[in-house]
DNA sequence: TCTCGACCCTGATCCAGGTCAAGCCGCCAA
DNA sequence: TTGGCGGCTTGACCTGGATCAGGGTCGAGA
């Protein structure tokens, strides 16, 4: 499954969670704790398991919901990346996230009842969709359901406060870096190696950056021998020094 | 109850939306379609008023809940105005909003379990306490309550995701007035005339900007008659202008 | 093999908004 | 009445990062 690249270094496969394997896969998704078998009544969780459809694959570029359209149900990631974006009515476009293999999507949705923005695969992706109207149904019945999407939306609020700040473009660059290397870790990944699936202009956007910019700052941190980058390819070098300077940014 | 500032106009009082009686208040209050009778059974209604508790007043710059502090219940702004804000740990603030009569606050400490921001008063403050322990119960109970929670939640997701894009300070500016415009008139207030209760260094801090850009930006926007300062005093006069400068940041 | 286009990097220049400094106003307390 | 203080404004200057321009690399397709 490992291919090596052209200078002879292991490369780690997409991150694609799913083995086939439903409750493995579920084990880390952020549904996870809510899915899984854990003293919740078991009718109660097999109506939760036949409310998630898998869909899939979706291309690169492909789009799993648009902005604008109507909402009906919300998503998690099961492999690939998927980043979402606003296109405000000057048409410019305003990158929110990038969203790893376990992570749930559309959650902001909720309250418009349209999606305010697009959801778009950048390479290959997998989700699962859960019908919102079913799922409040069963969080009223489930404790633990009602919780976990409680705590998921929470979540999201805390995430996009953390960017509204007032920050240089190395702080931001280096809480980014942190916060990806992060998830991966979290969902089982390596955490000081990954990919950068998205170009460099959308992370300068999402980081209210010029894409020359991140070039520079990257460069910077190279030089200082913080990480290491071939093209998307990306190894964290010392963590404690990015941590040094993006710590404003990230969460206690 | 009015007054009569020192060139003789008539100044709105506080705003307070609490005028004693319970059913107006809940009328103009973010929870208002969950609280107020509208066809829920009458027991369910009567739990959620009774784990409501009214809390103040608190004077100007008196904490409702600060950071760090245990996560146990979110707050419906009664009267005056909130301001909340983090402290990253190098010490620097981030004014993460206000929040006026009718809005609720603490969202966003479901997730961490702990309060992320303090919440300080800026003028005489009262607040309801909503237990959100009791509030899940209820919520379970109650399609209505969780709908709303779901909704609120999802709003702030929206609101915190606007002020993180790239804007200029004219704006982020003509959108923040715009916004609170809007909300004032959602609560019943005036919606060309209001008073700005935070000091220039919090609005500066909140968008970005150092509070001489404020004035500046105020300044100008003055001199093209868009609007009157006088002090703290605001009035808007061609909304329409400001709507053209500041769209890209609001809500379609 | 060549070409094309998307993406990335780097250097030179520019500018929005930050920073610094000074002064004003209103308020309170002595 | 004076003085001190916090908040606001204005002007002069500076700078981080945007913008502009040019060139390089790689992969896909002919």
């Amino acid at each position: 499954m490992n291919r090596i690249d052209r200078e002879g270094r292991f490369i780690e496969p997409n991150p694609i969670a799913d083995d086939g394997d439903d409750i493995h896969f579920c084990s880390t998704c952020a549904f996870g704790s809510a899915c899984l078998p854990a003293g919740v009544d078991k009718t109660a969780l097999r109506e939760l398991h036949v409310l998630v459809e898998h869909i899939g694959p979706y291309r690169a570029g492909a789009q799993i919901f648009r902005q604008g359209e109507r909402f009906g149900a919300i998503y998690a990631v099961r492999g690939g990346v998927v980043k979402t974006c606003v296109t405000d009515n000057e048409g410019r476009e305003q990158v929110l996230g990038f969203h790893l293999p376990g992570e749930v999507i559309g959650l902001n949705a909720i309250h418009p009842e349209r999606y305010p923005c697009d959801a778009v695969a950048l390479d290959t992706v997998y989700v699962c969709r859960f019908s919102f109207a079913a799922l409040t149904t069963l969080a009223a019945k489930i404790p633990d359901v009602q919780r976990t999407l409680f705590r998921l939306l929470s979540a999201d609020i805390g995430k996009a406060t953390a960017l509204a700040g007032d920050h240089t473009a190395d702080e931001r660059m280096a809480a980014f870096l942190l916060d990806l290397s992060r998830r991966y870790a979290e969902r089982g990944f390596s955490s000081h190696r990954y990919r950068l699936v998205m170009p460099r202009g959308d992370i300068a956007n999402h980081l209210r950056l010029a894409s020359e910019t991140v070039s520079r700052v990257l460069r910077r941190f190279c030089d200082r021998q913080w990480i290491r980058v071939d093209g998307r390819e990306l190894e964290i070098l010392d963590s404690a020094q990015l941590r040094t300077i993006g710590q404003a940014l990230l969460p206690e």
